[in-house]
DNA sequence: TTGTGGCTACCATCTAGTAGGTAGATTTTT
DNA sequence: AAAAATCTACCTACTAGATGGTAGCCACAA
């Protein structure tokens, strides 16, 4: 038994991300899942809702993933570098991250929408800072570095990566930002 | 005597960079420049031509910018923060860069304009590794720090601050993000 | 027998784009 | 200088196809 709601959701989600949200109809998503565009209706009654739900499921998946790197990574630093490479398989499959494909689109969407994406972003800004504020104080990171602001640096860094080398150098071009990032987080060599 | 063609571009501009490319439409334009959708196509055939002349003046504008900037800042740390604050009136008036917009809907150009944005984006990198490079002989910037990687680095930190600032902390948000990238590339104090 | 998950057929609206016309300015010819 | 031709910038009216969404029907499983 096939279960058509998730591979909605799979096909609706590699559409949006590649494609925007505007950009991607229930057509397409009809085409690609192989059932008639007015069955969708009946698993997503609009397109707000499965906008909703798949904003929910990305970050379902991204909860397990930070989850995971608190477990496999021992210090601050590692764990920065773990989270960046969570962005790299973006670069790899010719995909943007689904919710900076939605906030490109802020003007056009309703407000629930909106506010889950700001939670999701807000989300990962708190992990990053927590995880720096660590790194600070057992000396992996840069001592004197603004957890805060460089939290929200991170985050801004790896979306801007993921946007700008899916068109240009792909994952030879993120990784090469990644290195630099981490880079300007690590102490200062006393060479 | 009005210039409808200049009107069309700068309300076109507004329009994609708040709605996405896909997310906005001539009917949306026309009634923002107040004459007939039909009218546009006169100065703009296809949705396509207004893509890239819309790409073509907001690649001059920036063209503009980065000459003052090396005209008005004498080292390249300045010249890197200054580079930083042409992104902030995009955060002010709530929106995104042009080309990041096309970019995330990337999959639905023309190729054309995919190029086009491919070079927007190739001559920023350029243009920095060269003031980065400058930076690290005279002294106002880490030695050691690698150009091209830093180059690559400082525009998706920005172009992914944008974004994401538009839709969290706004302006205040931004210039956070700014200060985290200036200081990972400032040399090491000696406390 | 009730709910699930599909279907066909439809709807109003919007999409980019076309056809063909008009009023006025500019340019060319006489 | 007058007349003719052309160009510019807009218009109304239209097209074919896509859009998100609805109504109602059917097969099948619990």
């Amino acid at each position: 038994m096939r279960d058509t709601r998730a591979e909605l959701l799979a096909q609706a989600e590699i559409l949006v991300r590649g494609r925007g949200y505007s950009g991607f109809s229930y057509g397409d998503l009809a085409e690609a899942v192989s059932i008639r565009k007015a069955s969708i209706h009946h698993h997503f009654r609009t397109k707000t809702d499965l906008a909703l739900a798949l904003v929910a499921a990305y970050d379902a998946r991204y909860d397990v993933a930070l989850a995971g790197i608190m477990a496999a990574q021992p210090d601050a630093a590692s764990r920065i570098e773990a989270y960046g490479r969570l962005y790299l398989t973006g670069v790899e499959d010719g995909l943007g991250c689904l919710c900076a494909v939605l906030a490109i689109e802020m003007d056009t969407l309703p407000d629930v929408l909106r506010a889950d994406l700001a939670r999701f972003f807000d989300k990962h800004i708190a992990w990053l800072e927590r995880v720096l504020t660590e790194g600070c104080a057992d000396g992996s990171l840069r001592p004197g570095l603004d957890p805060a602001a460089t939290a929200r640096m991170v985050v801004a860094t790896l979306e801007g990566a993921l946007l700008l080398e899916r068109l240009l150098a792909g994952s030879a071009g993120f990784r090469s930002t990644l290195a630099a990032l981490s880079d300007g987080l690590r102490p200062p060599r006393i060479a």
